[in-house]
DNA sequence: GGATTAAAAGGAATATATACCGGGTCAGGC
DNA sequence: GCCTGACCCGGTATATATTCCTTTTAATCC
């Protein structure tokens, strides 16, 4: 989906990709600079205004962004310092479940990451987690791989990673997606569907491949 | 980058995929029924218009549509690798259990090869089988892609694909191995473990990743 | 400290998208 | 044929985003 904050969090965070000001990006877009003020995001009745998708696509054209960039700007596991990068290898998380890794925007914070050979750019948002423990037999042994892709599609009854507000990781199948919540199926047999409502969720990212 | 005439192709495909019209679309998000018009999509003087932002918000609201499955509509090839990645071509066996398709050393002949995106040249002998029916699951499930490493080393408890002097290719759970026989065991329910003599083998090989 | 520049707030004017209205077209049902 | 409903066009009114302008704040340089 598309929220009224994120929108606006991923025009702030490309101006400092781009070394800009809000206002410098969107006079670099040929835009007003108050375009994007702070003042202008909120009316006074307290109604949301969102950016006209003509000012996002300036905004798009004159940085060189890609529109799936964007979107990964948006979604927090998608992370700023990836756009201009160059290394191929994909970042590792050892312990999931433990809310560590990943800093305040979901991100996953430097320094507490391994790597793992895998292709995909960093360009992609692809990282890595490694499983540990067995609860999720007979899907993922502990030490398993599994390959997490924020920036792919996802349909029911993939298998997903969720992070919640809360900063629990951890792999489910999505089931049931309404506009309100989404329903969970576990992973194997110890754990038990879970329905959480969508604002306790924090990111989902699809699992696209895992290591056998 | 974003283009107004995207844009609106993508509202279209929306709501064609969703059983309804652009008029019947605009409906369903609350929103007015001419709002998605063709005629509004290009001003008097020809100026482009384009949808609000806050328009797709609602729209992709309203269809349970995630952001980037309306960014996969916007681009052209509406790409079908679920990978997400980009990476090199390894080549895909469709029906595997046929006995063709490989050289007497067991590696990928050429001409009867499909190719899928995942890293791996020829010279690794890496290579992708697609399963096909579900009488593996939990493990493997109709249409996944797994990724058979002829090279790696093999050890117990590894899932292999075993190639039988028959011809039957299929995955397996390596068990015991003796000078004489190995043991497999099924992956998935439907099938029982199986004793083979060593001489029945023609090769097998490590697989070291399972879409999902 | 004073000058300069960029950034941002806040208000008014303008530009643009949507809502609303009436009418035309087309397909399906009677 | 006649009705009904969905869809779309075209025009006007309204809502909303942007522009333009002025003022304030903050950082930098002299």
């Amino acid at each position: 989906m598309l929220s009224h904050d994120r929108v606006w969090a991923a025009i702030d965070t490309l101006a400092k990709i781009n070394g800009m000001s809000p206002s410098g990006l969107a006079r670099r877009a040929g835009l007003d600079p108050t375009t994007f003020n702070r003042s202008k995001r909120i009316a006074g009745d307290g109604r949301p205004r969102w950016p006209s998708t003509e000012s996002i696509s300036k905004v798009l054209e004159a940085t060189g962004t890609a529109i799936g960039d964007f979107v990964m700007l948006m979604t927090p596991p998608a992370m700023k310092d990836r756009l201009g990068g160059t290394a191929a290898a994909t970042p590792l998380l050892q312990t999931p479940g433990n809310g560590n890794g990943f800093d305040e925007d979901g991100l996953p914070a430097s320094g507490r990451w391994d790597e793992v050979p895998f292709p995909g750019s960093r360009e992609d948002g692809i990282f890595a987690l490694e499983v540990s423990g067995n609860s999720m037999l007979p899907h993922y042994r502990d030490g398993d791989t599994i390959i997490v892709s924020p920036n792919s599609p996802i349909r029911r009854g993939d298998r997903v990673v969720v992070r919640t507000r809360a900063g629990d990781v951890a792999p489910w199948i999505l089931y049931r997606r309404t506009t309100r919540t989404i329903e969970l199926h576990p992973i194997g047999h110890e754990r038990t569907k879970r329905v959480v409502p969508i604002d306790e969720i924090d990111w989902i990212s699809r699992i696209t491949w895992a290591s056998q």
